[in-house]
RNA sequence: GCCCGGGUAGUGUAGUGGCCUAUCAUGAGGCCCUGUCGAGGCUUCGACUCGGGUUCAAAUCCCGACUCGGGCGCCA
């Protein structure tokens, strides 16, 4: 191990202590008799600072001639000074350059001069260097971990489902077709399939966290090709009792980042509030009324946006008509024509979308032509309900939005590492 | 895919026919400076997306390509 300390480690009562530091050289001010040396690490700044009197002058003058971004090694001695940064420094001993940064740099990592998207994904390792992009990526942790703990502490298994797939899962959407060996095959859109298999496996509850491939060539701030979706399937529950954890895991989710991200939310300039219990519930037919739509269509942009400001926080939209959602959806045995479907929508877009799932083998075979799709295809998936299927629930919560309308960013590619859309396959 | 708006140094910008051998900031190079914290001062370097056209004259106007952004659609 290079490093004894990262600079949050630090504090000015570590004066005289010997410490080793490592990051990037984030920027040298250099006033002739003295020079400041910024120093990067994933937690933060340190001061490294120099006098030109009382420093040797080899490493005075490697440290002024040093590039920004260059990766250094710092050892020296923390020293409490109440005009530096934080009210200490390190006055260094030794310091190793790793490796030169080249310049020039493809954006600037200081925050002085801004960069277009565009650009700043060109060089995402970069952009990441800064804090408050940071701080998003640091956040995506604590709320992928949040999600783990919260479904482990309700009962349910982690799972991990094939991605590589013979046939559509639900029809709908495009999907990639790729090659495997001498078959067709195609990414995987949704786990969906897979989770209910399990539930007659006898899992009970399972959930999996990973990406699904949408081939659609959309064009916008909240889709990409490529997101993560996180799942959860549970047997001898009800369409509401799955709606119900949803709402609990929102809520754990953002007052667990309140909680464990307040640096990350002040960089970032948030001021988070934890959503108020029970998210309200809206029926389809309801919500229509807002918007200017006919019943049996989906919820266009317009009307999700106004539908969106007159709720003002998360809500449900409830009870859809049964052609609008997928063949696997439980219509109510007394009124048909609608189904046990819910998605879960921020004012400003819809996060997930669940339901009561058909566990009849042949209800579900019926409503697979229903939907003119091919039963055949399906097989793999039918024997599953043909030899003990227990009633089940579930839903899919896509992360990047969760993520987004969460911080407030305009565009879903801020909180995904490398986004994949319509445009872009690399970096 | 449709509609609208862009593309100027590494990065972010100003400039909408001649005043452009193109503005400013940041950066990079050189010099000065012992408490900076977006350090400061002096100085140098670095750019009009590509192809065609109009015009005495094009960064600027027109056409096409490529590309980016916004809105919508598709999609959940």
């Amino acid at each position: 191990m290079l490093r004894t300390h990262y600079s949050r480690d630090i504090t000015p009562d570590d004066d005289g202590k010997k410490v080793v530091m490592a990051g990037w050289v984030h920027e040298t001010r250099d006033l002739g008799g003295i020079t400041f040396l910024i120093l990067r690490d994933r937690e933060g700044l340190v001061q490294v600072t120099l006098s030109k009197k009382k420093t040797d002058e080899k490493l005075f003058n490697l440290i002024r001639s040093i590039s920004r971004e260059s990766v250094v090694l710092v050892s020296g001695l923390v020293k409490r000074e109440g005009k530096a940064p934080n009210n200490y420094e390190i006055i260094p001993s030794y310091v190793q350059v790793l490796n030169k940064a080249a310049s020039p740099l493809p954006l600037d990592v200081t925050g002085k001069v801004g960069a277009d998207l565009d650009t700043r994904l060109d060089s995402r390792f970069m952009d990441i260097r800064r804090q408050s992009i940071k701080a998003i990526f640091v956040i995506r942790h604590h709320v992928l971990k949040t999600i783990r703990t919260f479904l482990d502490g309700s009962g349910f298994k982690e799972i991990n489902t094939p991605k590589i797939v013979a046939t559509a899962t639900e029809g709908g959407t495009a999907l990639f077709p790729i090659t495997y060996f001498e078959r067709e095959a195609f990414l995987s859109q949704s786990p969906q399939l897979y989770k209910q298999i399990m539930m007659s496996a006898g899992l009970d509850r399972v959930y999996e966290i990973g990406p699904i491939f949408r081939a659609e060539e959309h064009d916008t701030t909240k889709h990409l090709n490529e997101v993560s979706s996180v799942d959860i399937e549970a047997s001898f529950v009800t369409h509401k009792d799955v709606m119900s954890i949803l709402e609990f895991l929102i809520e754990k989710v953002y007052s667990n980042v309140i909680k464990s991200c307040k640096n990350e939310l002040e960089i970032l300039g948030l001021q988070l509030s934890t959503p108020k219990l029970p998210f309200k519930r809206l029926s389809y037919e309801k919500a229509i009324d807002i918007g200017d739509i006919e019943w049996g269509d989906d919820l266009d942009t317009a009307t999700e946006k106004a539908i969106g400001e007159k709720m003002g926080s998360h809500y449900f939209i409830v009870d859809w008509p049964t052609e609008t959602k997928p063949y696997y959806t439980e219509p109510y045995a007394d009124n048909p024509e609608i189904c046990k479907a819910f998605d879960l929508m921020h004012p400003r877009m819809e996060l997930a979308s669940g339901s009561q799932r058909i566990h009849s083998h042949d209800l579900l075979r019926r409503r697979i032509k229903a939907q003119g799709l091919n039963p055949d295809g399906f097989e793999f998936y039918l024997r599953a309900f043909k030899c003990g299927m227990p009633p089940h629930a579930g839903w899919g919560l896509g992360l990047e939005r969760l993520l987004m309308t969460m911080l407030n960013l305009n565009n879903i590619r801020e909180v995904i590492l490398f986004p994949r859309d319509r445009h872009r396959l690399a970096p």
